[in-house]
DNA sequence: AGTGAAACGACCGTAGA
DNA sequence: TCTACGGTCGTTTCACT
């Protein structure tokens, strides 16, 4: 047995996502509103048969093709990364915090923080009362707050480098 | 002169998005493909309006139509977010963060880190060696890995709440 | 799962208020 | 900046492979 976990082929090959799909995939993250026919006439394939695997791939969650926003366009110029200590459940403490709708972004990680959260803000007076209140939920013992200062890079395209 | 910071009117009062651009742009988070008819027809305006409007958005960078995905079910089973403290020129170290492929989030903070970055791998070795490349960047002084366990929420309404 | 064809609906350019 | 309209192209359904 080795070691080190090695890849078992290629990524998703567990999945029903072929080289196709993927193709497809790369094209939507590059215009979500790209025609199906000029898919198909990239990845080699009719009309038909893009936006037959395009509703699959919805289906299934394994993509969606939406609308995202620069928040500092949209006057929210105040953005941060949570780091949150808790005990107990953890899960049900990052359901709650998810429940903010500042909080864009929450998980739970294994590390010196239980849960990370990103929040969107105003201002700097908005962002204290967040802090505040997901300081105040029942389980959570502490929490850091990194500020944002340059965005430097945001892809969404998972999964088709 | 208030010692806290208020809010400047409604957000993004200083931008030309008004209301009924809000709208749209709701409409399309919901579905990045809906019709400019049908969109029209929900925020009471002309198919042609509400593609100048969509034409402007996504020409100011305000707004993009894009395709996101699922990295679990592309195989890509291992996420992380890291810490990184870094030293000199914060900007050159996290643009050389962001020119990895497998970071797909990168910016820089004020807070115990300097800089944040999200990971995207397909397992666990390919995570360690990600970890020690960045590592190796001249000025990074020390990197902490907070792995994904859950993922609780993850939305892209910025700004249209 | 894929193609092809016909009816329908969306999109785009232009003109005009 | 919006509406109105006509030409073009994309989408949808269905029968077929």
């Amino acid at each position: 047995m080795p070691l080190t976990s090695q890849p078992a082929g290629s990524p998703a090959a567990n999945s029903g996502i072929d080289a196709v799909s993927k193709a497809i995939i790369e094209q939507l993250q590059e215009d979500g509103r790209r025609s199906y026919a000029a898919i198909g006439k990239a990845v080699g394939l009719s009309e038909a048969a893009v936006r037959q695997r395009v509703q699959k791939l919805m289906d299934g969650g394994i993509m969606q093709i939406v609308a995202v926003t620069d928040p500092m366009q949209l006057g929210f110029s105040r953005q941060a990364m949570l780091g949150v200590k808790a005990e107990a459940d953890l899960l049900a403490v990052s359901d709650e915090i998810a429940a903010i709708p500042q909080v864009d972004y929450c998980l739970v990680t294994a590390g010196s923080f239980d849960i990370l959260a990103e929040v969107v803000c105003e201002n700097d007076h908005d962002l204290m009362l967040l802090v505040n209140q997901i300081r105040s939920i029942p389980g959570v013992r502490s929490t850091e707050t990194f500020m944002y200062l340059s965005l430097r890079k945001q892809e969404y395209n998972w999964g088709t480098r």
